[in-house]
DNA sequence: CTGAAAGCGCTAACAT
DNA sequence: ATGTTAGCGCTTTCAG
């Protein structure tokens, strides 16, 4: 019983096993030409036998695929929705869809956190590459456009993908369209009747930001509304930075009746702002939100939001790198995946 | 131009640096004795210098550790959270404690997804440990206690955890206190002066349900309270099934004024049909659910609950397991980690 | 179409 | 205290 079995099933016990050699296994298992039928067949049927599986380390030694990709994400960023214990979304949406698509290709995905803050970024990054020689990297926010990490990666030619990018340059840019969706929400309030509606922005380094800001005047002026400044606010992203949008925009004599927000929290915000004021979600006030984290889910009532498609993006950019690993050549994109509009009690009827 | 450099900086290329043998820098690497100081400090910078790090790969081929933890998890209940996008809890938790945990010792948490009904469980493990040969695998519910994998796990010598888990055997066990934690919940409600607490348990399989339900019991007798079957119920920790249990409990004619639940979706349920018969939390009904799971924070009113210490366990787990891996003898468990409650607007005041 | 030899980067075991 | 030799399990040449 229990003897650590020291010695796993190899390569060389398949081998044996289907009376061929190292190489051929070897042709088998990674469906290369040049193998007979009936030799393949005898080959997996050992492999099948014995439960071989080809060992991760020896094949990346060997020179071969690491069969890894790897997920570099914010550490403070991260590590601070994880602490604050209320549903880390981004995380979780990175994991499904890129875990799961790299588990389709026998690969894995190992997430890893690294400080942008810092004077090491280039130091934590090389040392995640040094150790795992990873096939892939995935950059999400704020690292997605890192000057040094982008440098870094493009020098050491490995293959990259950036989440949520609009900057054109080595690796491929993975997002969506966020002139669309600012659209779309203001189409969806126009389309409830509203004609004073407020944005509040996010800041105008990030260019997702200045797109919003867009799509929302060009559906205003596709309505034949006239723009007016009183009605644009910018905040970043936070909660406070909502209020104090918030409250600039409601207090104004002739007050929007709906408010479109850049981010869940400043939404939450603008929420809280107009219950301040007396003023009931949807009819006192309609609130739209972008990025759909679990607590727009929860509030009372429930923000109608844009939904980011982040598993969607995690999950193509796996796809890019796994089959450019794999030989393939890529279109160098940008790769444009389909937001969605949540329609909830902030904006339409009481259900719910 | 990116010319990929194929060739990353290798221990050899450190020997050469510093003048000295591979040997003497694979030492330096791993902190062994036998090495001067005035060569361990020129080994050092010139590992500083060329930004060496080893290769994982390498390492694990050569036969020592593979500075891996492997943490299993539940698919399909994984999938699914992930899907309903409303904040996976216990993922991000593992997440925070175990790859925290991993990076300081200089380890990484790889996170796999396991089919436990599948007929394939044994074949799906061994795959993921042949292809990684981790250095320790953590086990989360229900695989914790899973007797294919354990046996499994125990017969490759392959050290382990198990999280969550009552039961003895192989690997060490980390949980937290269920009965204390019965008890300190039903305290609370005792303390408010409630006298009539009813309490829906989870399925008697889980010992956690057990211990629970014996921790209310408790309390209730050491406040000097008869137990009262009728005030206790079964769920198997569904929203569903804790609607049966409230509305069993609040359809009695002397009804209690405070309900336990055994999980979160159950009390939420309990929230939801004492509103539905025009009681208000927490004056017509105290409420205390159990797990904490973002969820109950976004409630109205937030519930009070029940903290598990989900990130403090797979911590622990893969400080253990890589203390083991490093030599160190541990002890055997089972590791019994603090739970807290977090007192909400449930069952106290108008807070928030 | 198949096989034999060499070597990936490191550490274990054995010198010295 | 340090260096040398072998070999981990695989894939890459290169031969047949």
């Amino acid at each position: 019983m229990a003897r650590a079995s020291r010695q796993a099933v190899t390569i060389r016990h398949v081998a044996a096993e289907a009376g061929v050699s190292l190489q051929t296994v070897s042709r088998v298992m990674n469906n290369e030409p040049n193998v007979r039928d009936a030799v393949r067949e005898r080959v997996n049927e050992a492999v099948a036998k014995l439960g071989y599986v080809p060992s991760l380390a020896a094949r990346r030694l060997s020179g071969s695929r690491s069969y890894l990709i790897l997920a570099l994400n914010d550490r403070d960023r991260t590590i601070e929705g994880w602490r604050l214990g209320q549903g880390n979304d981004w995380v979780d949406q990175m994991l499904y869809g890129g875990m799961l698509k790299s588990a389709e290709h026998g690969y894995r995905m190992i997430f890893e956190l690294i400080d942008s803050h810092a004077a090491h970024v280039e130091r934590e990054v090389s040392a995640a590459l040094a150790a795992l020689r990873p096939d892939g990297v995935i950059l999400t926010p704020p690292h997605s456009d890192n000057p040094v990490i982008v440098a870094l990666l493009e020098a050491r030619g490995m293959p990259f993908a950036r989440i949520g990018s609009y900057e054109s340059g080595a690796g491929v840019a993975i997002r969506m369209d966020d002139a669309a969706a600012g659209r779309a929400a203001t189409e969806h309030l126009l389309a409830l009747g509203h004609r004073r509606i407020g944005f509040i922005a996010g800041p105008a380094e990030y260019t997702l930001s200045t797109e919003r800001a867009e799509g929302y005047r060009q559906a205003l002026l596709g309505a034949g509304i006239a723009l007016d400044p009183a009605l644009e606010e910018i905040g970043d992203f936070t909660f406070d930075s909502g209020v104090r949008a918030a409250e600039a925009l409601l207090a104004q004599a002739e007050r929007p009746t709906a408010i479109l927000a850049s981010s869940d929290q400043m939404a939450l915000a603008a929420a809280q702002v107009a219950r301040a004021r007396g003023l009931a979600l949807p009819e006192g006030l309609a609130v739209v939100s972008f990025d759909d984290t679990p607590v727009v889910r929860f509030s009372m009532p429930p923000l109608t939001a844009i939904t980011q498609p982040i598993a969607a993006m995690a999950s193509t950019a796996a796809d890019l790198l796994i089959r450019s690993a794999g030989g393939d050549v890529i279109e160098a994109g940008p790769y444009i995946l389909p937001f969605a509009l949540a329609v909830r009690g902030s904006t339409q009827g009481n259900d719910h």
